[in-house]
RNA sequence: GGCCCGGUCGCCUAGUGGUCCAGGGCGCUUCCCUUUCAAGGAAGAGGUCAGGGGUUCGAAUCCCCUCCGGGCUACCA
């Protein structure tokens, strides 16, 4: 069992192709296959510099491994097309010679013509294989000289099918099929030819890919026949659609991988949340790691239809992954989230406090921010509770000084009860004294529990703190 | 326009002829818990299964038509 993904490297890593590769990687890790990834860059005009590196950062990040590739290398490298060419100007005479192929000298203006016309007078645009009857002893002598492509001659009658293992049965009139380029002026094989002649020689038992591909899979059967080779299963995934039910892209905001990696996101959030679009196990279990993936993800459950993506719904798979998460393993994903200068023994010591509160882990530094900088800056009117006023909140928090003063050890459950028994003497809800207390040493409204958070602020700080408050409503500060 | 693929609550989906006056999750509403916010618990709103014809004792599930959406229609992948 071979199968193989292959991005274009035409930009980042993007999400939709990212869960077409999940599925891949499912399929062959359940059944001790080897997984290729393969370079697919001929076409020369949209390379992107740089992003062969984006597809193995973004891949890595996932924890996606596969067996050959271009840096990994293997029996059948080299694993970029544009190394390849060779290969595919050899397959592609072979067609020629066998008759399934000709030379097409037909300049991109006269295509461009031909195609204006045909728009206007409303018909099919389509190549009018102008070079197909050119005898080949002669197209082959023009060829030394003139610039061509070459086409594949598709027959004018015959069904060309295939058992699709998501769609099933799908076939097609070879009459409604274009002599398509295969060979490209510059040498470059087209998608086409390359798929099928890189599938065929390096072993793949199953293809795998987007919905997008199912219109060009007759071409791909006339290649695969002229050769004689077998046609391997093919599945044919749904898309991943944004908002607008169009094929998920750049228009409908970042569709990087490394973005959602810099956004905070867990890659066990975007893999459980990717494989649910398009793929459902049947039961009502809806948390899976990748291992769990490896185990219950089946291409029979594999959905026809395209699913739109939800950022809702990642992010509460972001909030379960978070929270199941050991502390230790909390802090160090947090690592590249918060400052360099922040001490980390008091990271983790909030991290369990904050870790049920956040949808990213790029939430947490706000939230935590009052432990790292006394410049937490607030309106002295959010100090004071609703039913209160500045001579009253001043009073207590003055009082909230005296109580935790001498508190001793200065901990989460020795600073509740006495707060408790304060707030009932001012005749104060407990909401309210925490509200004032919360503004007076974190500058916020929300944010961790509050003792906790005094707990960890420290006993010296938090009195500091508290005092400035009061100093402000009294007018001591601006 | 042509070819192909789709169409179950706002969204992801379960469902493969009866146990479905359609189940779960996200989101939304309300309540409980509660020092805030979350998390958690409970309840609820939300679907004429795109529409219309069949087949059948019986259809979301099978067939046909229509409508709507998407993909492809490049010397792009």
């Amino acid at each position: 069992m071979r199968l193989r993904f292959a991005p274009s490297p035409t930009g980042a890593l993007h999400i939709g192709s990212v869960r077409t590769t999940i599925y891949n990687y499912l399929f062959a890790r359940q059944r001790d296959g080897a997984l290729i990834l393969r370079i697919e860059d001929t076409d020369q005009d949209r390379l992107v510099a740089g992003a062969i590196d984006s597809i193995y950062d973004g891949l890595h990040w996932l924890g996606i491994t596969w067996n050959e590739g271009p840096q990994e290398g293997g029996p059948h490298a080299p694993y970029v097309q544009s190394e390849r060419l060779p290969l595919y100007q050899r397959h592609a005479q072979e067609l020629i010679d066998k008759g399934a192929a000709y030379y097409c000298f037909c300049s991109k203006e006269r295509l461009a013509a031909l195609r204006a016309e045909q728009e206007a007078r409303h018909e099919l645009t389509r190549y009018d294989r102008h070079c197909r009857n050119i005898p080949p002893d002669e197209a082959a002598e023009r060829a030394k000289t003139e610039p061509h492509v070459i086409r594949l001659k598709v027959p004018d009658e015959g069904t060309l099918a295939i058992e699709d293992l998501v769609h099933g049965h799908i076939e097609w009139q070879a009459s409604t099929i274009e002599d398509q380029v295969i060979l490209k002026s510059d040498g470059f094989p087209t998608y086409h030819l390359a798929v099928v002649i890189d599938d065929h020689e390096m072993g793949i038992t199953h293809i795998m890919r987007g919905e997008e591909w199912m219109a060009s899979v007759p071409k791909h059967l006339l290649i695969y026949r002229a050769f004689g080779w077998d046609v391997p299963p093919m599945a044919h995934v749904p898309s991943v659609l944004g908002p607008d039910g169009k094929k998920l892209s750049k228009r409908h905001g970042s569709t990087a991988v490394s973005q959602f990696r810099d956004d905070g996101y867990l890659p066990e959030a975007l893999i459980n949340y990717l494989a649910l679009i398009g793929w459902s196990p049947g039961t009502e279990d809806e948390i899976f790691s990748m291992d769990d993936l490896i185990r219950v993800w089946k291409i029979e459950q594999v959905q026809s239809a395209g699913g739109k993506w939800d950022k809702d719904r990642l992010d509460y798979f972001n909030g379960v992954w978070i929270r199941k998460l050991s502390v230790d393993e909390l802090v160090r994903r947090l690592e590249p989230f918060v400052p360099a200068e922040w001490d980390r023994e008091v990271l983790r010591k909030i991290a369990p406090h904050i870790q049920e509160r956040m949808k990213t882990l790029k939430d947490a530094q706000d939230q935590i921010r009052f432990l790292f900088t006394d410049d937490i800056g607030y309106d002295r009117s959010a100090l004071i509770p609703k039913k209160s006023n500045a001579m009253t909140t001043t009073e207590a928090l003055a009082r909230a000084r005296a109580v935790l003063s001498p508190l001793e050890p200065f901990i989460a459950t020795v600073i509740e009860p006495p707060l408790v028994s304060l707030a009932a003497e001012l005749n104060w809800s407990k909401k309210d004294l925490a509200g004032t207390i919360r503004m007076a040493i974190t500058g916020r409204q929300v944010g961790p529990p509050l003792y906790q958070s005094l707990e960890v602020l420290g006993k010296e700080k938090s009195l500091r703190r508290i005092e400035a408050a009061q100093d402000m409503l009294a007018g001591v500060r601006a």
